[in-house]
DNA sequence: CGGGATCCGTCACGATACTG
DNA sequence: CAGTATCGTGACGGATCCCG
C-alpha cells in the first residue's frame, strides 16, 4: 500500500509548493511517461498484448515488485488494460489501450532519436570520463 | 564522488544481466531520456541557457543534489554545456549543445501528446480510483 | 553571494519468499 | 501463473557547510 500512496504524496507535495506545475498540468503526464519502466512496457506491449509472465521476460530487468506497480499505474491512467481469464492457471493479459497506443508515435520518435544520436553520445561519455581521469 | 559512481553502477549492472539491453543499446539511452529531471531541464534550457540557480528555480521541484547530479549526467553524455565565467559571484551557465537541442521536436512531441490527452487520463484516474474506493 | 559538496533521514526500489 | 508480503540497500530530498 506505500507505494502508490508514497507516489501520490509526491505528486500532491509538488502541486502544493511549485507553481509551475499549478499552471501547467501536462507536469505530471510527462513524470509518468518520463518512468523508465512505462516506456519499457509501451514499447513490449506494442508489439502484442501479453500476459504478466511474458512481460516480466521481455522487460528482464524489472522486479515482479516494479512490473506490478507500474502495470497498475498504466491502467491507473487509462493506458494499459488488464484483462483476466479465469481457468486452470489464471490468465491475466495486458494490452495497449486506444489512448496508450496514442504514445507509440511519441515512442518511437525518442527510440529513433536514441539510435541516430547513440554513437555521439558514446563518444561524448568516454571524452567527458578521460577528462575526469576516474 | 558517490552520484556519478551509483549511476554508472546501475548502467554497468544492467548491461549485465539483461541480454535484452545488450542487443539494443539505445536503452540505456532510453534510461537517460525517461528521467523525470532530463525532461524538465532539456525543456527549460530550451527557452534559453540558464545559470545554476535559473534552473534550481524554473524546475523549482528539484533539489540541488539531483540538479547538480542530473546536469552532470547530461552535461557527460553531451547534451548540455557548462560554461563557467569567472568573476566576483561565479557565474556558471549551461545550454543544450546541438545533440541536446535534436532531443527537442520529441520533447515537444511528448508535452503535445500530454496536453492533448490531459482530461483523457484524467477522466480514467478518478474512473479507476472510484472503483477501488479509497 | 552563487555554485556545489557533504551528511543524514526517509522512502522507493530490487531480491527473495510465500500465497491463491 | 499472477501476484502479495517482507526485508535490506541505496537513491533521493533537505539542511548545512565550503570554496572561489
Amino acid at each position: 500500500m506505500a507505494t502508490r500512496t508514497a507516489a501520490q504524496q509526491r505528486a500532491d507535495a509538488k502541486l502544493a509548493y511549485d507553481a509551475y506545475v499549478a499552471e501547467c498540468p501536462t507536469r505530471q503526464l510527462l513524470d509518468r511517461i518520463s518512468d523508465k519502466w512505462v516506456s519499457l512496457l509501451i514499447n513490449a506491449l506494442a508489439e502484442q498484448p501479453q500476459r504478466y509472465g511474458d512481460l516480466s521476460r521481455r522487460v528482464a530487468g524489472i522486479s515482479q515488485k516494479m512490473l506490478t506497480q507500474t502495470l497498475r499505474a498504466m491502467e491507473r491512467d487509462g493506458l494499459v488494460s488488464r484483462t483476466v481469464t479465469l481457468a486452470v492457471p489464471v490468465r491475466v493479459e495486458y494490452a495497449l489501450t486506444p489512448l496508450g497506443r496514442g504514445l507509440l508515435p511519441v515512442m518511437r520518435a525518442i527510440m529513433s532519436w536514441a539510435e541516430a544520436n547513440m554513437d555521439e553520445v558514446l563518444a561524448a561519455r568516454s571524452d567527458y570520463d578521460s577528462a575526469n581521469g576516474t
